[in-house]
DNA sequence: GTCTATAGATAGATAGAC
DNA sequence: GTCTATCTATCTATAGAC
């Protein structure tokens, strides 16, 4: 059963891309500690070993899962902090965070979560001082504790409702309007 | 060393109530299919064994944990359902989620970020319906998108925040009045 | 009530055939 | 690039001595 052309479904790379698909169903199903590399290879209908050479631990196939919206939020950050005024510089983050969730719904889930995937997020070199400069963003120039308990709560809200089930049928462009809105109510 | 009386440190049924206390400190620090028994046994410096005598498996420990917050969380329902004016039932709902957070913030993170113990939270015969009372009680009568996107983002954020580093140096007295405001905000 | 010992299953990971 | 086979470590859980 020869595959010689890149199909839409499964483009270039395709072991490699399905492998990463089922394994970020399967963590944000059961969290990473609670997937086994047997489970994600039984969802591919393949082996261990083939999942294992497309990468050489399991770490690794979470660092692979949250490279890119990480680097999506590092840029939100970037962004938001070139603004002068309050205002732009939440609406600026706002939305993006937004964006980011909305489009990385299970992962975002797992960094908020999952304290395997946290670990992760915050060991692998990659964006040391994001965190601290994205609760800067959030609880603004007056970071007293009304102001930090209301960005704490949002920000971590927002990362757990990507995917919720009780939203799943709610369209995007509701919540892409509504989240920026209640972010900016609570935070103002 | 007799333990004679019921002293505030660790009072009867001292082995289970310390074995309790150290699984709900490793689950909330590593989840619970993070977290084995023979982290626990060493965190108490026992053998699994010993923990096995109190608990004849690992869900057990879990279910015992989340017994005390689910039972306070329906009551809490309980007592908001029989109130008449929106305003109030609100009041008294948002009042009372944020003692049961703030008085379980491990376990209470647990039941929003580990799906083993949501799945456990859900299955162990408890509160089949509390899901839905609560989503209903929040969202209010008029249930459209917007009011439910607010309901769970409070909600999830809520669950998460009850013990996280950002806010460990706020005092409970602002937590305690701080949610149920912002919360009025966000649910009004 | 806590221990030793151990079963039986499965985890993550590796080596090498095809 | 995917397979079989296997290693070692650890997992949950049990049986039985002390």
């Amino acid at each position: 059963m020869d595959v010689t052309d890149d199909s839409a479904t499964t483009q270039r790379g395709t072991a490699r891309d399905r492998a990463l698909d089922a394994a970020r169903t399967l963590f944000s199903q059961n969290g990473v500690s609670g997937t086994s590399l047997q489970m994600i290879a039984d969802h591919l209908g393949v082996t261990k070993a083939a999942i294992y050479h497309q990468f050489h631990t399991k770490e690794e196939i979470v660092v692979t899962l949250l490279e890119k919206p990480l680097a999506e939020l590092e840029t939100i950050i970037t962004e938001a902090e070139a603004m002068d005024a309050r205002e732009d510089q939440l609406d600026v983050l706002l939305k993006g965070l937004v964006d980011v969730v909305l489009a990385n719904p299970e992962v975002v889930g797992l960094i908020q979560g999952d304290p395997a995937a946290a670990r992760i997020a915050q060991v692998g070199r990659l964006h040391g001082d994001t965190g601290r400069r994205l609760t800067n963003l959030l609880s603004g120039p007056h970071p007293d504790p009304e102001a930090r308990v209301a960005s704490v709560l949002y920000g971590a809200g927002l990362m757990s409702i990507g995917h919720h089930p009780l939203l799943s049928d709610i369209d995007p462009e509701t919540m892409r309007s509504e989240l920026p809105r209640i972010g900016r109510l609570m935070l103002r």
